[in-house]
DNA sequence: CCACACTTTATAAGGAGATC
DNA sequence: GATCTCCTTATAAAGTGTGG
């Protein structure tokens, strides 16, 4: 079979089958560009220039499968965030410096729209007129109703039972640990959880732009729109969901307000939903107890600040540290809890 | 430090099949 | 049979890394 390949390559170059498998197989395993010339010229792979087409062509199909979703009618995010690397030189002349090369990486993926009102969801000005009404708020906009109390009061007495059962000293022996555990994760209340569905995500490319400013949110949103082959009215007509870091969410809002007044909604920004994905929440979270609850080391001896002292944490509570800070919590938390118990 | 190997990129061009 | 399109390769130049 693969003597008749080859007959047929050599009568036809279209006729590539086996040499562009082989060729990728051979490629991407290392072999150099001569090692690859002479298999090509023996009939067992396509030539590296060919195999750097395939390259090309496979990244742009990819991009053009996330622009048919964007072109098409159901609810898409884009996700981006910063790439940066570092090209050390080793032959260092004035044309070959050290260089960083600051990209950004951008991802497009369907919204499962199951029970969901599209042109409610993306429409843009009913999101824009509830600007403002977060100032009329009053303390009965996040009242939790009754259910919402007892659903929070059920879970949390599970997540002590869970803790206690955890870290009780001398748990480890007791006999029915395991079962005790599984009983109490079982009991756990839920509320609707959803069911696992097959995610949509497309791959965008990169683009040449760095993200990781006010100015390169900017930049780096029209780059997407050019890309996408949406005009600025159709790209910035409807809601659009942007989802990064939590520094990406940031200078977005920081963009936004500095562009209030600009001339129309894709300068002004005013159709980006942004929303920091799920690390970037916990994050928040958790430097959010440290402001909120962080108390003083000397004043309060109970508080974090004196947990932290008394174990020899030495980091920086000013600065977001997710680790640190959840370790610091829950240490703190585990504690109090075996302390009462 | 140098010669050379290796990659990337631009350009030119050929063969097969489709179309008119 | 002429012409076009698609797919491909050859080749050179420029840029960069590396072993001796």
């Amino acid at each position: 079979m693969v003597a008749i390949s080859i007959l047929v390559f050599v009568n036809n170059r279209a006729s590539n089958a086996l040499q562009l498998v082989l060729g990728l197989f051979f490629k991407t395993n290392g072999a150099s560009s001569r090692v690859l010339s002479v298999l090509s010229n023996i009939g067992l792979s396509v030539s590296a220039m060919t195999f750097e087409r395939l390259k090309k062509q496979i990244s742009d199909d990819a991009i053009e499968l996330a622009i048919t979703l964007m072109l098409a009618t159901g609810i898409w995010a884009i996700i981006f965030d910063n790439i940066n690397i570092f090209l050390r030189k080793h032959s260092q002349r004035v044309t070959n410096h050290n260089s960083m090369i600051h990209a950004t990486n951008v991802a497009i993926f369907g919204v499962d729209t199951e029970g969901i009102d599209i042109d409610a969801a993306l429409d843009l000005q009913a999101k824009l007129d509830k600007r403002g009404g977060r100032y009329a708020a009053t303390f009965d906009d996040i009242l939790p109703t009754p259910e919402d109390n007892e659903h929070m009061e059920r879970i949390f007495d599970h997540l002590i039972a869970e803790i206690i059962v955890s870290y009780a000293p001398g748990s480890r022996s007791w006999k029915q640990r395991k079962e005790m555990l599984e009983k109490i994760m079982e009991l756990m209340p839920r509320d609707r959880p959803l069911p696992p569905k097959k995610s949509d995500a497309r791959p965008f490319g990169v683009f040449d732009v760095n993200e990781g400013s006010k100015v390169g949110i900017v930049q780096v949103l029209e780059a997407i729109r050019e890309r996408s082959t949406l005009s600025e009215e159709e790209f910035s007509a409807k809601v659009r969901a942007i989802l990064g870091d939590w520094l990406t969410s940031n200078n977005l809002r920081g963009s936004r307000h500095d562009r209030a007044d600009d001339i129309n909604s894709m300068e002004r920004i005013d159709y980006a939903d942004e929303l920091s994905q799920l690390f970037h929440f916990a994050l928040q979270a958790t430097h959010m107890n440290m402001r909120a609850h962080y108390g003083h080391a000397v004043s309060d001896p109970t508080s974090l600040a004196a947990h932290k002292g008394l174990l020899g944490r030495k980091w920086d509570v000013e600065k977001p540290n997710y680790a640190a800070a959840k370790s610091l919590i829950r240490h703190s938390l585990i504690a109090r809890l075996l302390h009462r118990h």
